[in-house]
DNA sequence: TAATTGACACCTAGGTGTTAAAGT
DNA sequence: ACTTTAACACCTAGGTGTCAATTA
């Protein structure tokens, strides 16, 4: 069985304050169900509904930034973006990208897991690691195979520079800005020590909301 | 300063036996000079010179195969592949490459660095890890910045798949293939428990040798 | 009927030798 | 005179949404 596998796109993008500088740090992102539901479109109301209990969930990963560990030093400059995660909604998958379930709504979630010696070795339970968690509610959304509402496919188009061969027809216009953004409006942004900027093209950050969906979209494994 | 930087080709492929399953193994490859000599080319002789004493060598680099660690039992199964590799002729590299002088002889190292724990941090000083190192005097090559014999580049555009958009005029002859072995005869190929395949194509190894030459073709940094 | 797959054109990203120009 | 650089066309490799076909 042939699966589809994505990079997540808007990219989670965060930075750091507050660190001790000689010590190191791992960045680890996962992403858990938001609730015990399986959802579907009504393209007709262009709003999601319930329909039915949650699937079997798939296997549990957690995802370490490559880049990782960094030292207190290194972590407080720079912005953290996890460009190169990929979901799948392959059970089996074999490469470590995240496993989800189409239609269902998740939650992602950023851990940041302190280490006092150089010790490097991978984060197998964050149970058992000097660490905290931090959420961004307005990271929520609903994993997909196929986008169900034009007005994302339109602005996934504008912002994913993987899409600029589509760019020419299906630019949002100045009203289809507008509905996007009092759509996602009942999802206030805010920033903290962890800022996650999710747009793509500057850092003004344009927060997306439970109507985002991540497309698990075409690609063999 | 625009530097040259370059994946090495052939690829360095080697494989090992007599592992332990359980224990931790770090793959490591530096490239160190056969001698203290610079050379040069003479073309009507087709044949290498000395030119006099080596440059000032540039900084040391010690690079660990990026799977590392492996287990014992992983690593027996498969041949590890260097095909990432970069050489520079960039002093000042910053992205952690092989530094090389042009016109200078070099000699590739393996070293495999035994770890009992799971410890896998990185490899600073090899003097202070349980390691063996394997040297395979046919992979001794001339680092240049452009070619200087013209079978080495037709050899290259013959196997390098980056290069095939060059090779309907240069296919290499019979007759040029023959000169191309009879060059690298007196360097008897070997095998032993570290067995490079230093062919790209097939694994019936072609073995190179002084003749061969890593480019350090065109790529800014 | 709703959801998923697979072939596709169109991109980004980056590894080749070529060639003419510049550097030493 | 010899060596290195820089722009270039041509590749590999892989990330997009589209659309028609398939699946459940």
């Amino acid at each position: 069985v042939q699966r589809i596998q994505t990079r997540m796109f808007p990219t989670v993008r965060v930075s750091f304050t507050g660190l001790k500088s000689e010590d190191r740090y791992i960045v680890l992102l996962d992403i858990v169900p938001i609730d015990n539901k399986r959802y579907r479109y009504a393209y007709h109301r262009s709003s999601w509904l319930v329909a039915g209990k949650a699937d079997p969930p798939p296997p549990y990963r957690l995802y370490a930034h490559p880049d990782s560990p960094y030292t207190g030093d290194q972590l407080k400059k720079q912005i953290v973006t996890f460009e190169k995660l990929k979901l799948t909604n392959n059970e089996l998958d074999k490469h470590g990208h995240i496993v989800l379930n189409s239609m269902h709504r998740y939650q992602p979630r950023i851990h940041l897991v302190r280490r006092h010696d150089s010790g490097q070795g991978p984060v197998a339970d964050l149970d058992l690691e000097d660490h905290k968690t931090f959420i961004f509610s307005e990271t929520v959304f609903t994993a997909v195979t196929a986008y169900q509402n034009q007005l994302i496919t339109k602005l996934k188009i504008d912002s994913n520079p993987f899409a600029k061969g589509f760019r020419d027809s299906s630019r949002l216009t100045d009203f289809e800005r507008e509905t996007m953004e009092s759509m996602l409006s009942d999802h206030p942004y805010f920033r903290s020590t962890l800022a996650p900027v999710l747009d793509a093209h500057h850092s003004s950050a344009a927060p997306l909301s439970l109507e985002e969906r991540a497309v698990l979209a075409a690609r063999a494994q």
